[in-house]
RNA sequence: GCCCGCUUGGCUCAGUGGUAGAGCACUCGCUUCACACGCGAGGGGUCAGAGGUUCGAAUCCUCUAGCGGGCACCA
């Protein structure tokens, strides 16, 4: 068989995808198995602006990771891919096509844009849905879903209508956070804070009758020209008898009270606050609170209106701050500006500052909703976040805090609100425009023009992308979902939304457990993103060292952040390297012999030290990689994963193997060998699958052997593929510690020897003579049974295995468990006063360690408080490095 | 303002009460018939600092410093 020497990971990720797609293996159909457990997953839908990045390729990879381990394990997998329509995102996004073309999306009109950007849709939607392709993910693609799909959009009109049934979605005319360049309202969460370094403008009010004035601080004068009172703490002795008073507001000469409200705080500024409802929420809820009017002076798109008075009308609102200010000055009323620093809110997309407005929108109360999330958490623990430091507490505190959300948004991309008109102004809620008529009872009735917010669908996700409010098949198969992979910073805009949607209209968790991931930072520690132009292209790094090796890399991430390091894909990429070449080896040797597990039972023939041991290695390795993913410990199965391929099965198995293995004569010995080797190697691919799918597929397609019988029960008579195989179960009776041990003693020998070898300069192709003492009868056994593989692994001339050890005084020795102590006689070669400071450097060392556990030993307080396992485990330590001293001791009394 | 996280060898990170770990980098030696994207052998850390709890602390508690994050209606 011809095998190239390096693995082309290119080639294996053409290979496959496709075909695996084709079969059906993506599908939950695939398993035959009835009584099967079912795992699902809900993939958090990319959006449908641009092209994946590192976090995406970060969550698919350990959401594939566990979809195909539990697809190996038997489970009726499903993982539901889709995306998600991302209304102002998009819409931006296509308006800044447009605007190449120098046109707005009004010059189009409605409809014309939104056809516009379907057809935008579809190209980008194709680019991710390829580039996912690529990544490996095992989704169903047959059952893939969009936000904006027929279907999902009759379950938001559904949602909508019970919820304004229910009086928990209202229209109201509320103060909201407006973006004047998006013009569009945006909920709290699209807001951003930024420290600013600003002005705190103090500003004179004239009392109307009186010569006093109050002063009052601002960082926003030019709202002054809509301030409709001066609030001050009612227990403020300052201005307690100016309560109730009236001010003449400058520049206007409207008169506006003096109220007490205990909002107020008396340390801040000058302990007097201008109250300007229409554009402040703090003001806003005074002016609730004292019956204030709201005098809107600045419009939707920031600058000032007619009722800020013909000085001002149409004034962009920083040109109205300096006008304002300048004119206080003028009037003797500009008692004194300081430097201040607070924080702006800022659009999350544009950056523009955001306008606090008056506006007309559509509301959805919490309060219930809330309380739903709550009782799960409280009551249930669910959904279990991991990590739960911080998160749980993080959630569960916004929850508490969580205010109206503001689910309108004036734009033409998304779910248009299902709410109609009639002429007298009456609101008709209906799932569809007939409905709206026949309860309207005319065909006079025109639709809101405004959108729902993105996260509104998003909510529903879980339970509209399997059917809902269909009683599917699928709904009740799949729902609630296993667990979500997300990143932290969508907890609230998602997690939490489809936490309440999810017990509002399932009655049940949306999903059990959520993994959060830790972002990928740039090899300075900031976080990648667009703007900074510091992203890596998770496309490139797969050309560059392939799919499984990027793979293994964004598995080890786990869920803290990590700076994006490239040696480390470079370090996996060596090490699909290094699986191939593995096989490569098991290949090239493979005649005469196939994959048979059964063969490996020792049911026909005992088994050699180093079978056992592999396969208790094996089965230890299974078992702490299921363990690790159970708790969405990623890194620690990769580690666990890393070292038994490389450390266990190639530098041991292997090579202790190898032997037999390459025999030139055909022979049962060899054709055991042989099978035991691919056996072995068959399991290990599987152990990996679920975390390198191309490179495992590759190899477990050239396996000799009836791949077929190799496939879980649940898949019987599917097309053979490794995805189906069972993933190993990491048996408890296979896993054998005293194998374990005797193995250990014949590395270490081998170990000990090659440090002489490679201290004592002895050229690699040197053969030297080797002698054992070996009092333990045991222990001598193990070795005697084992020369071969010894004396092939540290290049031995001969080895002599013996009770008690004889050899020449000028050999280099070292001293081993059980009392054991080998010897490599130097004839001519050994420098002895070389070799004595080797050995005097040995014995220091477990001097230095000896010396602590005595001083541990000695503390009268130890033995008696620390359990006696710990106590015995100690003495035994410093029981054998006594016993090694002397033997050092003695060896290097013998030197002479 | 409140809350939280991080600080471990040159670099990137694991470890979370019982003698400090990995990968990369580094040193020495190897074209050993799977692999130089490799093989063998090594060197390197008082686990940010101070105090405390404990028989025992990198690991638990307190404080300090540096870095990062989240929340908040301070005009």
């Amino acid at each position: 068989m011809e095998i190239a020497k390096q693995y082309d990971p290119k080639q294996a990720e053409q290979n496959h995808y496709e075909r695996w797609e084709r079969q059906g293996c993506f599908a939950p159909e695939i398993n035959r198995d009835e009584n099967a457990p079912v795992f699902s997953i809900a993939i958090p839908p990319p959006n449908v602006t641009g092209s994946l990045h590192m976090g995406h390729a970060l969550q698919h990879t350990m959401m594939d990771v566990l979809t195909r381990y539990k697809r190996m394990c038997g489970y009726r997998t499903l993982w539901m891919p889709g995306m998600d329509h991302a209304g102002i995102s998009t819409q931006l996004m296509v308006s800044r096509e447009l605007k190449k073309e120098g046109l707005t999306r009004h010059d189009l009109g409605r409809e014309k844009f939104v056809e516009r950007v379907w057809n935008w849709k579809a190209e980008s939607g194709g680019q991710i849905t390829k580039q996912m392709r690529r990544e490996g993910v095992s989704v169903d693609w047959s059952r893939e879903k969009f936000t904006m799909d027929e279907d999902l959009s009759r379950a938001v009109r559904e949602v909508f209508v019970r919820l304004y049934d229910e009086g928990m979605i209202y229209r109201g005319n509320r103060i909201v956070n407006w973006c004047p360049n998006d013009q569009t309202v945006l909920s709290d969460l699209e807001v951003q804070k930024e420290p600013q370094a600003g002005k705190l403008y103090y500003l004179r009010y004239p009392e109307k009758n009186g010569e006093r004035t109050l002063t009052v601080a601002t960082t926003r004068p030019e709202t002054m020209l809509g301030d409709t009172a001066v609030a001050v703490n009612p227990n403020d002795e300052r201005y307690r008898d100016l309560v109730g008073a009236t001010l003449l507001l400058p520049l206007t000469g409207r008169e506006i009270p003096v109220v007490a409200d205990d909002f107020v705080d008396p340390e801040f500024g000058t302990g007097a606050v201008k109250v300007t409802p229409a554009h402040d929420p703090n003001d806003y809820d005074m002016g609730v609170r004292h019956s204030l009017a709201q005098i809107v002076v600045i419009d939707s798109h920031a600058k000032m209106t007619a009722e800020a008075g013909p000085e001002f009308a149409g004034l962009d609102r920083y040109k109205a701050r300096a006008k304002v200010v300048e004119k206080f000055e003028e009037l003797g009323l500009l008692e004194k500006v300081v430097d201040y620093e607070f924080s702006i809110s800022k659009c999350e997309r544009c950056r523009t500052v955001i306008e606090p407005l008056i506006s007309m929108q559509w509301f959805l109360r919490m309060d219930t909703l809330r309380d739903l999330g709550l009782e799960l958490l409280e009551g249930f623990r669910k959904p279990r976040f991991v990590p739960e430091v911080p998160y749980e507490k993080v959630y569960a505190n916004w929850l508490e805090n969580l205010r109206d959300w503001t689910i309108s948004r004036q734009l033409w991309w998304g779910h248009q609100i299902p709410a109609w008109y009639t002429a007298d102004g009456e609101i008709i809620v209906a799932r569809s425009e007939e409905e709206a008529r026949a309860k309207a009872g005319t065909a006079e009735i025109t639709q809101d023009q405004d959108v729902l917010d993105t996260w509104f669908s998003s909510a529903l996700w879980p339970f509209s992308t399997l059917g809902w409010p269909a009683e599917a098949t699928d709904l009740k198969t799949f729902y609630p979902t296993s667990v979500l992979v997300t990143a932290r910073d969508i907890i609230f805009l998602w997690v939490s939304r489809m936490v309440m949607m999810g017990m509002k209209f399932m009655g049940d968790r949306p999903f059990d457990d959520v993994f959060v991931t830790g972002t990928i930072l740039d090899k300075h520690g900031q976080r990648m993103s667009k703007t900074k132009m510091n992203g890596v292209d998770p496309l490139e790094v797969f050309d560059k060292f392939g799919v499984d090796a990027t793979r293994l890399t964004l598995a080890s991430v786990g869920s803290s952040d990590t700076r994006w390091n490239e040696k480390q894909v470079e370090s996996y990429r060596n090490f699909a390297n290094k699986i191939w070449n593995a096989a490569r080896f098991c290949l090239m040797n493979s005649e005469g012999a196939i994959v048979n597990p059964a063969a490996m039972n020792g049911a026909t023939a005992p088994l050699a030290l180093h079978d056992r041991w592999i396969i208790s290695r094996l089965n230890k390795t299974a078992r702490d990689v299921r363990a690790s993913l159970a708790e969405y410990q990623f890194h620690e199965a990769v580690q666990t994963l890393y070292h038994f391929f490389w450390d266990d099965f190639c530098d041991w198995y292997i090579e202790l193997t190898k032997s037999d293995v390459i025999a030139e004569e055909a022979s049962p010995k060899r054709v055991e060998a042989r099978t035991h080797l691919l056996t072995i190697l068959e399991q290990a691919l599987r152990l990996l699958h679920p975390f390198m799918p191309y490179i495992t597929e590759e190899l477990w397609q050239m396996l000799p052997g009836d791949r077929a019988a190799l496939l879980h029960y649940a898949y019987r008579g599917a097309e053979p593929t490794i995805m189906l195989a069972s993933y190993p179960k990491g048996d408890d009776a296979l896993i054998d510690e005293a194998v374990e041990w005797e193995m250990q003693a014949v590395i270490d020998l081998i170990s000990r020897v090659r440090n002489i070898r490679s201290e004592m300069n002895i050229k690699p192709g040197e053969p030297v003579p080797l002698r054992i003492g070996a009092p333990d009868e045991k222990l001598r056994a193990v070795f005697l049974a084992n020369t071969n593989q010894i004396s092939r692994l540290v290049r031995a001339s001969e080895v002599t295995v013996m009770e008690k050890l004889e050899a020449p005084r000028a050999s280099a020795r070292a001293v081993l468990v059980g009392g054991a102590e080998v010897a490599v006689p130097l004839e001519g070669l050994v420098d002895f006063e070389q070799e004595r400071a080797r050995l005097t450097k040995e014995k220091e060392k477990l001097g230095a360690e000896s010396s602590k556990l005595e001083a541990q030993l000695a503390n009268p307080q130890f033995a008696e408080r620390a359990p006696a396992e710990k106590v015995d485990a100690i003495r035994a330590r410093i029981a054998d490095i006594e016993q090694r001293t002397a033997q050092l001791d003695q060896t290097i009394g013998n030197l002479g």
